[in-house]
DNA sequence: TAGTGGTCTAGACCACAGC
DNA sequence: CTGTGGTCTAGACCACTAA
């Protein structure tokens, strides 16, 4: 009858604040890392290891920017990255509420290889084609080059622990066509774009589903015609220049895409 | 007001900030809206319009601040909005430039029903089954309510201009189980729920895919076994308790997700 | 009424990019 | 070097909630 991971057993009476004294001590204010992100941190940890259970109190943020020694906008700011990500909820007049402890990951700008090797499947690729061809006017116009100008089309299946999981194409502006089919075979596209220095900051995608194509079905080891789930994306620098076009296809079985949205 | 504000030396090179007095003039400074957002709204007409077209640059947040009369984390506020949004991008010892113009909707808190009204499209609802169940363990555990406490179960089929769009099965917690299949057919479940006054903050949601039903398959129009783009979803109010859970099913060549990350 | 979060101000110093 | 955004401070007043 007791569900103690759900708000099911969550205490309407019980008011008094968690102590963070302990979470929250000893921030390193010489380093470089900011201090709201070090205080987010602490509290992600506490909330992910149960020191501040779900459904428990915050104390006040003038309270609790006093007790560590920051301003309290430094506090807000580090208590309001942990409401964008859903894990608390304030209400004026009220106070600071943990929502949920459950283990959840916030959809980010990475790569599925860094998805599975943090999750800890061991990830191998195998590059189907890695050539260079002209632009069609819909990648030129993604990536915001001429129609024609050569692009290096890219097609990998990326298996976790040996079973096929993706069929991953890309198209990569003239700047980075250079990337080599070894270098694929070895790490995930988005490391080698960290490691080229390019820094990769808004990403917009479009998921939808359809059915494998009578060519990525025997890749996937599923029937053609199967459902497969996908996912098209344009990435974008600092500069807001394009810098990856890609248009992939999951099994849906082993795949899905997770996503917290919080109205502020 | 400035003297190199003149409108004759204004040239919309990629290198001089876009004049933004008008856009940004005669805020209400004594509504209920709050600064920030007034600031960030104007910023968003500008961009939509044409005002701050794609690659131009903004002035300086601290000249931008100073020019309408407000401190400047109030405009860098305004300003992160739209960077949140994908909007902006900013380097630190460069300045701020427009990414994109394009009509981009931010994935948000809102009903399959406001997404469609909104778009201009007519949208009707047939409720296929209202009754009262038994909760599941799997709907106990997400609503937050003892397993086999009565939920109300719906399943609705949703029509954008007559088309068949969506199967959408919810489970209500008891507190939400008097809603009546009259007022389902009217309008959204959310529009519902909000009418209630019950606010909805947070939503965890994953999406995927899988073959349709042969109980689906004739409801939206497509074969058994073609594939259908699947979102579940949970959702929760200010005091992080449970308000609705949802399976919905789509067809997959009449609905996408459509989602902007940016790298903080 | 007391306590909470929401907003706003007017400064300060720093890190980084480009000239 | 100058100019930019990134961070941080120490206050202030207000709106809302609950007792």
């Amino acid at each position: 009858m007791q569900a103690d991971s759900t708000p099911a057993d969550r205490a309407p009476t019980d008011r008094t604040p968690i102590e963070l004294g302990d979470v929250l001590h000893d921030l390193d204010r010489t380093g470089h890392l900011p201090l709201y992100h070090q205080i987010a941190t602490r509290l992600r940890e506490a909330i992910a290891d149960g020191t501040l259970p779900t459904g428990s109190r915050l104390e006040n943020e003038v309270a609790l920017a006093e007790r560590i020694g920051v301003s309290r906008p430094t506090m807000r700011r580090a208590i309001q990255d942990l409401v964008d990500r859903g894990l608390l909820v304030r209400r004026r007049g009220v106070g600071t509420q943990v929502v949920g402890a459950r283990v959840h990951r916030h959809l980010e700008l990475s790569s599925l290889h860094e998805d599975l090797t943090r999750s800890g499947h061991a990830t191998t690729t195998q590059v189907l084609r890695h050539e260079l061809v002209p632009a069609s006017p819909a990648v030129a116009s993604q990536l915001g080059i001429a129609p024609g100008a050569p692009v290096l089309y890219i097609r990998r299946l990326r298996l976790s622990d040996g079973v096929p999981l993706a069929v991953l194409e890309n198209h990569l502006p003239p700047g980075l066509s250079d990337i080599t089919p070894e270098q694929l075979e070895e790490q995930g596209l988005y490391a080698i774009l960290r490691n080229r220095g390019v820094s990769m900051r808004v990403a917009r995608q479009t998921i939808g589903a359809r059915a494998a194509t009578r060519d990525e079905a025997p890749l996937l080891g599923i029937a053609a015609g199967a459902p497969v789930l996908t996912m098209t994306r344009v990435v974008f620098d600092d500069s807001g220049a394009s810098v990856e076009t890609g248009s992939h296809c999951y099994v849906p079985d082993l795949y899905t895409f997770e996503i917290t949205l919080v109205e502020r």
